[in-house]
DNA sequence: GACGTGGCCGTTTTT
DNA sequence: CGGCCACGTC
């Protein structure tokens, strides 16, 4: 290697390495072979990347077009790209950032050839998937009460993860049950149908980039030979198709430097593997370790806190974070009486909080995303700007998508999920028995839905709608006219006008119509935005982008907006101010994990790290609450228990929010108006400006509390009390079993997995709600 | 074929 | 409670 850091022994003092502590450095100057970051929270990884990606442009005179790095998010990507750009200027505009998504498909955009796919190729979302599975389902028989087509298409995700195709004998030797079977065999006509298509998922992105490169080693060594230097940042949430992947890309040059931290694994079930990280440096031998563990993010109260919840995890590296930042503010508790009431004490105390800390510096975290919606209740009632992340999209829109399959359909002649769509929207007349008939061929002819569409147009056998079918291809050729030469926005102007989406909008003359049609003004925008900035204005890289944005990506800190997002969107974020709400038994840890003896705890183990990432997120201050009975789906209040983790935070640095006279909130927003909910007080909450409480001594939960029963404001978990009334031992009458005796209670409230032997029927699980206890 | 209504089912987490 | 789907009617 011409270059390496052993050039630079002694120079320790440059623009580029001042202001980063000794292992920071290290970790910038190591350039060579492989390296593995084990980066703590708010351990200053990103800046340690950016130094270092600058450090190879700057100092060792590599052309940025030879550094690959992957971020997580695409967002994390831009601002890589430009503090990059802010350290070394023009030239990081070469540089390859992405996700490993965007990575794969401007791969397989380029090896589309030997993949079996047209450049042209259409990204499936998870609806188009979920069709499409639901299609074959009814094909094979398979009754949707039996499996559900979501069912498939998780089995194909891990398949996919693993690099597993249909005929893969490693698939078939697993595949042990009837599911299994029926899986495999939905597996290879899902692919048949989606090559046909000329369509892949987000797995193909991974899978069908690295079964090319497995397979055809020249074109692998040429671009290995591109990628001299290659960064990941959160290793720890890379499955096993994404280290193949990189595997080959690296196998030039052999530059890997990997960045993550296994306590932040929240991944798993998307097939994330932290063994990836952990047995990192036996794969690639030798490899560089270096640990940040000091953290610059958050005051020592919420370091030690996390740490305390981490810590009850036993799978785990064990880094030891510490910071010289001082105590700060202690982290307020808060239990409140129902989820309603926690939303609203959220809203009052940022309320409280306004003109101390920009909106934007708030966060709010929850469990899952049914959450959002108390929350977001209570954000329009206290008039406080937010924005939720993973709400509905606006590319999840109807009006939006019936444009964006249009431009599928333009863009991919083969796309039988946009001409599904396309063909009925607007309304032409062409209905189910029409695209049944044009399926039915499809299947025959091995046909994509609009080939075969045609093929039955040129055999005269359109059926009925012949006329209209006609009509609506003569429109889609006419459209495609120039394509590849005009801007995304110019093409969607003529889809807007020609497909009649606008006409039908307008003619509808609805308050919600007129919505819709500036849902597409504002789809217009974004395409020409997408053609002033991207590298390449056409419609295609447009559609391709559209189908990797995650909710993340939109968040803008220039804004005046707190944030709404879940626990694991917060991944890789920061705020002065936090809030992690929900921290009942069933939520955090969620009801589907609790009976740990499934995969020995590992998933209870990940909803510990999971809460710790949100709890890592404050930089200031940190909101720990739970309601004390929270509202199910079902509008049902259930009575919740507080989370078990709630107990590993040391007490002493919390304090507990005096809650007096709260308000039930039976009687708001009866009128329909916008009322203020009156407060009667909220006191010592530690908001800001108050004088410290005197510190608490011992853990969170004494012995003492506990023997005393339940303290109004204290988290107490008492597990003899379980769900509803069943415990092991007792009865339980179900409707149609009768009556049987409890043998295991798992979980909690109506969701509770109730084990329970029923004379004559045998053991079965049961959900709680559908038991009385006798 | 388009549109309305009633029944049912459901909530982890996401690129 | 609310969204989605299957079914029924025009």
């Amino acid at each position: 290697m011409a270059f390496s850091q052993t050039t630079f022994s002694g120079s320790d003092s440059h623009p580029l390495l001042d202001g980063l502590n000794a292992d920071q450095r290290a970790a910038v100057l190591a350039t060579e072979g492989a390296v593995l970051v084990l980066a703590g929270a708010g351990s200053g990884k990103t800046r340690v990347i950016t130094h270092r990606i600058a450090w190879l442009v700057d100092q060792l005179g590599v052309p940025a077009w030879q550094i690959l790095a992957m971020t997580f998010t695409n967002k994390a990507a831009r601002e890589m790209g430009e503090r990059v750009g802010h350290a070394v200027g023009g030239q990081s505009r070469d540089l390859w950032l992405g996700t490993f998504h965007s990575v794969g498909v401007r791969l397989l955009r380029q090896l589309a050839g030997w993949a079996g796919l047209q450049p042209s190729f259409s990204i499936y979302d998870t609806d188009d998937q979920g069709r499409l599975l639901a299609k074959i389902c009814k094909a094979q028989n398979i009754p949707e009460s039996h499996y559900k087509p979501k069912q498939f298409a998780t089995f194909i995700d891990r398949a996919k993860n693993r690099c597993l195709g249909p005929d893969d004998p490693r698939l078939h030797e697993q595949a042990y049950g009837v599911f299994e079977k029926k899986a495999l065999a939905v597996y290879a006509q899902y692919e048949r149908d989606m090559r046909l298509a000329n369509a892949v998922d987000f797995g193909d992105l991974i899978m069908l980039p690295v079964s090319v490169l497995a397979k055809e080693q020249e074109v692998c060594t040429n671009l290995a030979r591109r990628c001299r230097y290659v960064l990941v940042d959160e290793f720890q949430d890379t499955n096993f198709a994404q280290f193949e992947l990189l595997k080959y890309l690296t196998s030039a040059h052999n530059n890997l430097c990997v960045v993550g931290d296994d306590d932040q694994s929240i991944y798993s079930w998307r097939g994330a593997e932290v063994g990836n990280i952990l047995s990192f440096p036996q794969m690639y031998d030798p490899t560089t370790v270096i640990k940040l563990e000091r953290n610059y993010r958050s005051t020592s109260t919420i370091l030690k806190a996390s740490t305390a919840v981490v810590q009850g995890n036993r799978n785990r590296h064990g880094k030891v974070l510490w910071t010289e930042a001082g105590d700060g503010e202690p982290i307020t508790l808060a239990a409140l009486p129902s989820d309603r009431d926690e939303a609203d004490w959220v809203a009052r105390t940022v309320e409280l909080l306004r003109g101390q800390v920009k909106l934007s510096q708030i966060a709010v975290f929850y469990r899952t995303k049914a959450c959002s919606r108390v929350l977001e209740d209570s954000m329009r009632r206290f008039r406080l700007p937010y924005v939720l992340l993973g709400g509905m999209k606006f590319y999840e829109r109807a009006e939006v998508k019936d444009a964006l399959a249009w431009c599928r359909l333009l863009v991919n002649p083969d796309d039988s999920a946009g001409f599904l769509r396309a063909v009925t929207s607007p309304k032409r007349g062409i209905g189910d028995t029409t695209l049944d008939a044009v399926q039915a061929h499809a299947s025959r002819a091995n046909l994509s839905a609009p080939a075969a569409a045609r093929d039955l147009l040129r055999r005269g056998e359109g059926g009925r709608n012949r006329d209209k079918l006609a009509a609506f291809f003569h429109l889609i050729d006419g459209m495609r006219d120039g394509l590849d030469q005009l801007r995304a926005n110019q093409v969607g102007e003529r889809v807007l006008e020609l497909s009649g989406l606008r006409k039908s909008l307008k003619d509808e003359g609805s308050p919600e119509s007129q919505d819709r049609l500036e849902n597409l003004q504002q789809l217009l925008a974004a395409m020409s935005e997408h053609a002033d900035s991207a590298d390449e204005p056409t419609l295609r890289s447009f559609l391709e982008n559209v189908a990797l944005v995650a909710d993340v990506d939109a968040l803008n800190a220039d804004k005046e907006r707190m944030a709404l997002m879940t626990m694991h969107s917060a991944k890789g974020l920061e705020f002065d101010v936090t809030f992690v709400v929900g921290l009942e038994e069933g939520l955090c840890p969620h009801a589907n994990v609790i009976n740990e003896s499934a995969r020995d705890g590992r998933d209870l183990e990940e909803e510990r790290r999971l809460l710790y990432v949100a709890m890592t997120r404050a930089r200031q201050k940190m909101h720990l609450s739970y309601a004390k009975q929270r509202r199910r789906f079902d509008g049902l209040d259930m009575p919740t228990q507080p989370s078990r983790f709630l107990q590993q935070v040391p007490r002493e640095l919390v304090q507990v929010a005096r809650i007096h006279d709260w308000r039930s909130t039976s009687s708001w927003g009866a009128g329909g108006d916008v009322t203020r909910p009156t407060v009667a007080s909220v006191v010592r909450t530690g908001t800001w400006g108050q004088p410290r409480p005197t510190p608490l001594t011992g853990s969170l939960l004494s012995p003492q509390q506990r023997a005393a029963g339940p303290a109004d404001d204290v988290p107490v978990i008492d597990r003899s009390e379980t769900s509803g009334g069943f415990r092991p031992g007792g009865k339980a009458r179900h409707t149609r079993f009768g009556l049987g005796q409890v043998l295991d209670v798992a979980g909690y409230g109506g969701e509770a997995q109730i084990t329970v032997n029923f004379p004559g029927y045998g053991v079965k699980k049961v959900v709680a709600r559908y038991l009385t206890p006798a």
